[in-house]
DNA sequence: TGGGCCGTCCTATCGTCCTAGGACAGTCGA
DNA sequence: TCGACTGTCCTAGGACGATAGGACGGCCCA
């Protein structure tokens, strides 16, 4: 594993692209894409690839940096800090955990019944493949 | 049923106020709450009690309105359409399930199992219990 | 040593969304 | 008819984030 990267940012997204990108980031420490000490692309070169303004991953380098995921050499480039797979893991189950409780909540105030959770996430975790009897879960 | 109706917005919240307020109006139509006919809180009055400005609930009022969901009667006020029901239901399932796709895209890109997915998602049913994801016992 | 790349920082500008406050016409009941 | 309500519309302003462009110093290698 290790420096294979693509960020993808959607400027119409609800989110904005800094943390697309942070979030993006994040998510490939916790799976383990970018390991310790992997570096990062340079800003200027992720800006043209994901066509947002250097200034914009900029913001998203530092402020990882602060967050301890990322280790920044001024001159040499940023590098996955040693501590990142265990802190991104954390946000991830963090994150995860609060956008699908925001989901439950809404779903049954929207008058969903338990079975009918349990079918949409069904067909989300298979979407184009048809449900075999007595698949093992 | 009928009537019962409360509003609440999180003005720090990552969606906007009035996308707040809009969804909760089509949810409480979809789960019954709200019946084709019932009469919704006047905007002024709504913008109280939910802290935000007569403008943004005029503004979702009108969009809802345009969607079909509500018919104005100005001078009068603000009523479920006839209609509304099955165009809530509609949005509600296409919502929830556009949400719970990308959660579990995300969820995956983050290097999660289905076996975690499940896991999450029976914790997020019945959050008794807390244990971290793909912790041994 | 010089050139090229690196992250950082600065100011200014733009777009979007909500806020703010006011003005208007329609409706209903006393 | 009058007054209190209703929704609608208008302009102005502020908060926030992205964009734009430039400038600075650090690092590496030929």
């Amino acid at each position: 594993m290790g420096q294979n990267l693509t960020i993808r940012v959607d400027p119409k997204g609800d989110r904005p692209p800094s943390e697309q990108i942070a979030a993006q980031v994040r998510f490939a420490i916790a799976a383990g894409v970018l390991e310790p000490g992997a570096r990062l692309p340079s800003v200027r070169q992720l800006a043209v690839e994901a066509l947002v303004n250097p200034n914009t991953v900029g913001k998203v380098w530092r402020d990882l940096e602060r967050e301890g995921v990322l280790e920044s050499r001024p001159g040499d480039g940023v590098f996955v800090a040693v501590a990142a797979p265990e802190l991104c893991k954390e946000a991830r189950d963090r994150e995860l955990t609060a956008r699908l409780g925001a989901w439950v909540n809404d779903a049954r105030s929207a008058g969903l019944e338990e079975r009918e959770l349990r079918e949409l996430f069904e067909r989300a975790l298979a979407p184009r493949r048809l449900r075999r009897v007595g698949e093992r879960s």
